[in-house]
DNA sequence: GCCGTTATTGAGATTCTATATCATCTATTT
DNA sequence: AAATAGATGATATAGAATCTCAATAACGGC
């Protein structure tokens, strides 16, 4: 499934008869070819550094279809404005967060599944996704706080 | 406990060498007058039809200083901006969303307390909370994604 | 391959959130 | 009461994200 995604996008794009462009291509691979967190002016501001001159309007129009496709998750809000990463291709994780450093730390629990379980029965909700952000002070920045 | 976030908000600022004031309190107290959702421009409008004429800028201050105070809390963003909730008084919780309707359930689950712990052995953190939001759609929305 | 329809693009303007500035004011200490 | 230092509010500013609209280009039909 890796080095799918640009498939799974045109198919996104063909089913609400949107179009496959040069400027999408080039924010997708973009997206891809990084996987640390990212925010939409570093998106922008790397395209444009590889020569690629695709406009601010068309990356936040991309990030947003992007979104909406499920080949990219909104992870978190720092510095006043979202930050981002691709999820095609990898298994579901949350983030622990140091208050001190700012590190972020991935992790995976086996509870999360039996949680989504336990609300979708006791709400008849069709859960379709969790946002788990852990905070702390990492061994480094302990004594820091306060 | 409940109803003394006053006083719990002026040793706080108390122990930060900063100042009780009038307007502090008028925001102290519209906060915690409802248990709702809000957000900072909402607040400003609620005080304003209270006749209580903080300025924006105070709100937002006053905002700032009650969530490192710990009395209230960022619960999550919706039309690109911050929404809060105060959190003094009530037991921990998390929230369910519905992505039609954008109903929001609060919950609790036994699971997240041992969730923090093994990260807290794990990666030698101190953990100080979590967010967690779960989202999906509701029985009376079901139907209308995609 | 060409044509027509219609989504897309990009530059700039706009909207909106949030913070910064700074003169004035006021809480608190001595 | 005077001095110190934090707070306030009107306004300006910064920054994120969206909107406008004329020009362009993707895609389906022929």
């Amino acid at each position: 499934m890796p080095g799918d995604e640009e498939q799974v996008f045109r198919d996104f794009l063909a089913q609400k008869g949107r179009r496959w462009t040069p400027e999408r291509q080039a924010v997708l691979r973009e997206v891809f070819a990084h996987h640390d967190h990212f925010d939409a002016e570093e998106l922008h501001r790397r395209l444009r550094e590889r020569g690629l001159a695709v406009s601010r309007a068309s990356v936040y129009r991309t990030l947003g279809l992007l979104v909406e496709s499920g080949l990219v998750a909104e992870v978190f809000v720092e510095d006043g404005h979202m930050h981002y990463e691709h999820v095609y291709g990898h298994e579901h994780h949350c983030h622990l967060r140091c208050l001190g450093c700012r590190r972020i730390i991935e992790f995976r629990d086996e509870a999360l599944p039996q949680v989504e379980a336990r609300l979708a029965a006791a709400h008849q909700f069709q859960v379709t996704g969790h946002k788990l952000e852990v905070y702390g002070w990492c061994a480094a920045c302990r004594g820091k706080q306060g």
